[in-house]
DNA sequence: GCCGTTTCAGAACGATGGGTGCGAAACAAG
DNA sequence: CTTGTTTCGCACCCATCGTTCTGAAACGGC
């Protein structure tokens, strides 16, 4: 009964999202939105209520498709084996244009403070998984008595920020493997059953 | 034998490199350059020629700000020694909003390519430091003979953009010192006589 | 096939971006 | 004090920013 969209909400939000990702949150002018994303300035405001509202939707997006990589970090039972999985998918897992997520760190001053809250929080979030599983491994012995288990988790969690920032300044692609490789044995995931 | 300037330019470049840690190239808009350094937009042109040249000289500045740090890597010996006191210099820096560095490998697409490419030859001549230092360590049997050395330094160069940046979400400063903790653990540094 | 509704494409809006011009101000030299 | 030179403060450009508006286009329902 009226004519119909020429785009997709997902779609829309995973290029704004790297729109996003590219250029920054100022750098991205609306005119580049328009014309990544396809709709156009009317639906983009009627949608999203205007760049503010479209890039904390992308955000929002965007970390829903981290969440699987997350969700690694919660699974029981807890310990390193989950570790090693989410090394596994956070190979898998291609970052071309950096991480919208971590950007939205570094542009703190610049972004809306709800977007920095919901970034905040993951990361939050994350540190405490691997908070959980490193506990575990303590417990089990595949990590040594004494493990200073917290400062272990915000190493990791800081750790994973770097690896994405080096990915763009990296020249080739197995970098991020055998980058992945020394923590891979730092913790001794190789020798972790899966 | 003229009116004197309000100004001194190490002072402006450093007030504009913080600047532009804060709020990125575009971010940074004219009028709060203007206001930041003390110096008025005519004589920012004539000194720096615009926004551009402002950005690429604060940048020089500041990565001279980090040479101090770099030049730890190429001291001799080289050795584990090296990397020890280069941990203990990281701590001392402060990095209250972030690392210009790094914020612009993130902003490749936006900041001026020259600039860009200063930091890419920074970065690897800090991965070059790493990798010296860290040879002389399997030499001197500090780490073990098979280890990965070139992967090894990657991974730090990694772990450094990823340390500053978790120190913009960190709740604490004392953080970053439990971070570095888990490096030096790794690396045997604190076996590592001075 | 017409009508109501919704989206589309593009022009136009005020505000603000980086960049420039100009007269007044602040010195040193004589 | 006068003069020459350089910076300063501020008003002024044009381009572009994010935003809004307008009329035509593309459907489903009757």
């Amino acid at each position: 009964m009226a004519r119909p969209k020429t785009y997709t909400r997902p779609e829309v939000l995973r290029r704004a999202a790297d729109l996003f990702a590219r250029k920054g949150y100022e750098g991205a002018h609306l005119a580049e939105l328009v014309e990544v994303t396809g709709l156009n300035r009317f639906s983009l405001y009627k949608e999203f209520g205007g760049k503010e509202g479209l890039f904390q939707s992308a955000l929002e997006a965007y970390l829903e498709t981290l969440a699987a990589m997350d969700a690694i970090l919660t699974r029981d039972p807890p310990g390193m084996a989950n570790l090693r999985e989410f090394y596994r998918a956070q190979l898998a897992h291609e970052f071309p244009n950096g991480c919208l997520a971590i950007n939205t760190i570094r542009e703190k001053q610049v972004v809306p403070p709800q977007a920095f809250a919901m970034i905040e929080k993951f990361a939050a979030s994350a540190e405490e998984g691997f908070r959980r599983n490193l506990a575990a491994g303590v417990k089990s012995g595949d990590l040594a008595k004494g493990t200073d288990v917290d400062a272990l988790a915000k190493f990791l969690v800081a750790f994973n920020m770097g690896m994405i920032s080096y990915g763009i300044v990296a020249q080739d692609d197995s970098d991020r493997v055998r980058i992945v490789g020394v923590i891979e044995r730092m913790l001794g995931l190789s020798a972790v059953r899966k």
